[in-house]
RNA sequence: UGGGGUGUAGCCAAGUGGUAAGGCACGGGACUUUGACUCCCGCAUUCGCUGGUUCGAGUCCAGCCAUCCCAGCCA
């Protein structure tokens, strides 16, 4: 899959780490590169966890390793099996594969419980009964030790507690069992932190067998240790959690190894949010249609927004790895659409602001039609058939009844134009409304000019114009998104969108089969046409750009800028 | 004012003591049956700042500045 989607990853600063494990044989020596991508299942995946992925499996591939797809599912009252489905299924549209690698954190639980009792037994953690209140009092500040009455207290004591905890006798945030490590430490993780609390929820899997679970800092380095990874690749706000990581392995007798945690910087888009806290915040607010609103950063809004899997994994590649906080511009995401679609996409014309055109001298009545190509880079994707009359659609920027320099478009007594895979024309006058507004253009077409090929050779210099044919146009029924969010509401710097709401009728419209569509790029508007008829419009001065079909889509009455 | 990170162009990002890669964006031009694509050209005398070491510093040292993360019984 990796291959067909072309995508390699290059030399990072993780990979001189690994090298240098490799390298010096250390702790990892004999074992083959492990990696893991470890969601919780309390939301939908994002383009930021394409980042995560790219790297989890791309560094597991580039040394020949292994990567493994577990659900971090350590807290019940978060999570659902609505997301671990919908998560495997993105991943799988990404074009990963973790083949019969799937794992649950939860699945863990037992072992896990064990280790913390071996814990207890060594000194060193032991059972709290400070209320969330009293902690947040002991915990101490800057400077300001944390303490704890609860601290010294006899290791069979706390076994006993522990046990009773496991078996329900306490209400949630009665105790909790907390590591002994160092009070006094600058790294407030550090401070004898809590390892596993009283929750009695039911849990999406283990349903009501625990009414105790285990802590992320705890759980996950043994989860890691019992899968045999050997890099822990996550993002930056766990650094200061690694010194708390590499405790939990080096003091709980895992029969493995001790896996390494390595951080890097998470992806950051503008115009966007990639917090999946605020992503849910749109969807429970009614703000977005769901997790999947063409608005969404998140892997299925963009999947309905067009994005392929290609371009998004490019893009992941594309962006490096690094420790450094990121902001990448938004065009850089297009880009990797646009060139990934201009390769791919099937072209079709349609037009968004609809003018008419009358060829003068072409009889009323008549009608032909043309074979266009559907791309120009593949002649094997074949042509379609455009039916052409007297009476076409043309998009109204592509007439100025006075022109302006560098126009090479119809204006009266212009230059001759094409008409894309039709015929020359010239465009000879127009007329307006009482408001002076264009409503119609006139043009001579050269008969001899079948195909937009002059039967003289004659260099054309005009523009090639997009059209359709007004007597079998067909509307296509749009809708127009501002914008994208941004923290969450709307970003007024953001981009346009225009959704087409009866993607059925694209195949109607286009005369063929639609895949990944057209990509419509335009110095001044550029357009992208893509999967289930979303159209992205990224202009300058925010109006939309041309979006042209075989048959015309009229969209005067439901689109308004 | 504690601890942990990060600072190379508008945005990413190579660079590991020898004289600043590449991409996106942007500007200019050529080509073109999509004003797209493609192709040329341009775009950091300078690497957060200030000192120091060195024949030589983005790379080493010191100090400073900026910025991000951390005081959930979330992950």
């Amino acid at each position: 899959m990796a291959e067909e989607l072309n995508v390699s990853m290059s030399q990072n600063f993780i990979h001189d780490f690994i090298d240098e494990d490799i390298a010096q044989g250390g702790q990892y020596q004999g074992m083959t590169v492990h990696t893991r991508f470890p969601p919780e299942p309390n939301g939908y995946l994002h383009i930021g966890h394409c980042k995560a992925l790219t790297i989890d499996f791309g560094t597991a591939e580039k040394y020949g390793g292994m990567c493994n797809l577990r659900m971090d599912d350590t807290n019940p009252t978060k999570e659902d099996v609505e997301y671990v489905e919908a998560i495997q299924e993105d991943i799988h549209w990404l074009g990963f594969d973790w083949g019969n690698r799937f794992y649950y954190a939860s699945d863990y639980f037992d072992k896990m419980y064990e280790y913390a009792v071996e814990l207890i037994k060594k000194g060193l953690a032991y059972v709290c009964e400070l209320s969330p209140e009293e902690f947040k009092e002991h915990r101490g500040t800057i400077g300001v030790p944390a303490t704890s009455p609860y601290r010294d207290r006899p290791v069979e004591e706390s076994l006993d507690l522990f046990e009773r905890m496991k078996n329900g006798e306490f209400e949630e945030g009665k105790m909790t069992l907390r590591a002994k490590i160092d009070l006094a430490s600058g790294n407030f993780n550090m401070r004898d932190p809590v390892i596993y609390r009283i929750n009695h929820a039911h849990h999406h899997r283990q349903g009501d067998k625990w009414c105790i679970y285990p802590m992320y800092d705890f759980a996950h380095p043994i989860e890691d240790a019992l899968e045999g990874i050997t890099h822990s690749l996550c993002s930056l706000e766990f650094e200061n959690h690694r010194p708390l990581y590499d405790w939990v392995v080096e003091h709980v007798s895992i029969p493995y190894h001790k896996p390494r945690q390595i951080e890097f910087a998470r992806l950051g888009i503008n115009h966007t949010v990639m917090s999946k806290r605020k992503l849910r915040q749109l969807v429970e607010e009614g703000r977005v249609s769901g997790w999947d609103d063409p608005r969404m950063p998140t892997l299925c809004g963009l999947r309905r927004r067009g994005y392929t899997p290609k371009s998004i994994r490019n893009f992941c590649d594309r962006v490096g790895v690094t420790k450094s906080d990121n902001t990448i511009e938004y065009a850089f995401l297009e880009y990797c659409l646009r060139e990934d679609l201009n390769e791919t996409a099937r072209r079709v014309m349609a037009v968004l602001r609809p003018v008419k055109l009358v060829i003068t001298n072409y009889p009323a009545g008549q009608s032909e039609t043309f074979e266009v190509e559907n791309n120009p880079n593949r002649p094997e994707d074949g042509t379609r058939t455009v039916t052409f009359s007297r009476e076409l659609w043309v998009e109204a920027e592509d007439f100025l009844p006075e022109p302006i320099p560098k126009y090479k478009r119809l204006y009266p007594n212009g230059p001759e134009c094409r008409l894309k895979g039709a015929y020359l024309i010239k465009c000879v006058g127009y007329e307006t409304d009482d408001e002076g507004n264009v409503i119609e253009i006139a043009a001579e077409y050269d008969p001899d000019s079948r195909g937009g090929n002059p039967a003289d050779g004659r260099k054309v210099k005009g523009a090639t114009i997009h059209w359709v044919d007004a007597a079998t146009a067909v509307d296509a029924e749009v809708r127009l998104y501002d914008n994208l969010f941004s923290d969450p509401e709307p970003d007024a710097a953001g981009k346009d969108f225009l959704e087409c709401l009866n993607p059925n009728s694209l195949e109607v419209l286009t005369g063929c089969k639609v895949e990944a569509g057209l990509a419509e790029a335009q110095p001044s508007d550029r357009f992208q046409f893509m999967r289930q008829g979303y159209f992205c419009a990224d202009s300058k001065d925010s109006k939309p750009g041309r979006l042209v079909f075989n048959r015309a889509v009229s969209l005067k009455d439901s689109f308004k800028p």
